[in-house]
DNA sequence: AGGTGTTAACCTCCATTGTT
DNA sequence: AACAATGGAGGTTAACACCT
């Protein structure tokens, strides 16, 4: 098992993209292992015995595992289901459609930038899916306001580590709490929630699948856990860790202005990756 | 110290794969 | 067909060593 494990670390590290390691496909049919990963609607990916020895108390708990030896995983997939919708105001058809032809390398960035130099603004409006909206307002209630500002900050200001944003929020109060704290306490149940089996489209029923934590494997290959029994590690860790991304905008369909009973919109895609 | 070329790391955007 | 998860191409930026 060790030889093996310490072989295939080796050669992740050796190669980049996609290759094979015939002497380990090899071992791992000899131990009866056929698939190498957890299906995709699962979010345990191991299962251990946690014996308590204070208590003696001993559970079956779900680990989620991840990587960071190839690339850096995601905390949360994109998906037209992640999608935010927001009212713009100040801009005309034409220059909507100005802005829309905007095609650079960096056009979510570019779009952004030329609202605001046309004097448009831009305002949380809704959610596009209701499933995950209904997961958020499980979470809290106000998530989808809290995301949906906290995204509008990611598109227009180019801040992207989530404990940044989260500190944006609280200095900006939009909802009025008065309180920064607030922001981050909330955030961090958001991700939490996340990391432990919320997913966007799939009703939630607010238990935790990954009940145990998470299995970190470090770049170079040193392995850690979070239990959630410290779940304010676990928390802070997450949101330390996390960073929003741009996923592809003609996949999600966002990013472009578009007018609905004479009012305009455009939609922003959230996706949260480790970094 | 300041300029310059090279390399590594990071980002962005898009694609693929397997599952339901 | 929709969704979740992860892979990958290729450009950009930061880091570094080297030279003047």
């Amino acid at each position: 098992m060790e030889e093996n494990a310490n072989l295939l670390l080796k050669e992740i590290a050796l190669h980049s993209g996609s290759f094979e390691v015939e002497e380990v496909a090899n071992f791992a049919n000899g131990i009866k292992v056929t698939k190498i990963k957890a299906p995709a609607a699962d979010t345990t990916d191991i299962s251990m015995q946690i014996e308590d020895i204070h208590t003696n108390f001993i559970r079956n708990a779900g680990f989620s595992i991840k990587s960071d030896v190839g690339h850096a995983p995601t905390l949360l997939n994109a998906g037209l289901t992640t999608n935010f919708i927001y009212k713009v105001t100040g801009i005309t058809s034409e220059q909507a459609e100005e802005i829309n032809a905007i095609d650079t390398r960096t056009k979510n960035k570019d779009r952004m930038a030329k609202i605001a130099e046309y004097g448009g603004s831009v305002e949380y409006y809704g959610m596009n899916h209701d499933g995950f909206k209904r997961n958020l307002i499980m979470v809290d209630s106000s998530m989808p306001e809290i995301i949906g500002n906290m995204l509008l900050y990611f598109y227009s200001e180019d801040v992207k580590d989530c404990d940044k944003l989260v500190e944006m929020l609280g200095e900006r109060d939009p909802l009025g709490y008065g309180d920064a704290m607030m922001y981050t306490y909330k955030f961090k149940k958001f991700l939490c929630s996340c990391a432990l089996g919320m997913k966007p489209a799939k009703p939630w029923d607010g238990l935790d699948e990954a009940n145990g934590g998470y299995i970190i494997v470090k770049a170079d290959g040193e392995i850690l856990a979070y239990h959630i029994y410290n779940r304010n590690f676990f928390e802070q860790y997450l949101l330390d860790n996390t960073i929003l991304e741009r996923a592809s905008t003609s996949r999600h369909e966002y990013m472009s202005l578009y007018e609905e009973d004479g009012e305009m919109f455009i939609k922003m895609n959230l996706q949260v990756r480790f970094r």
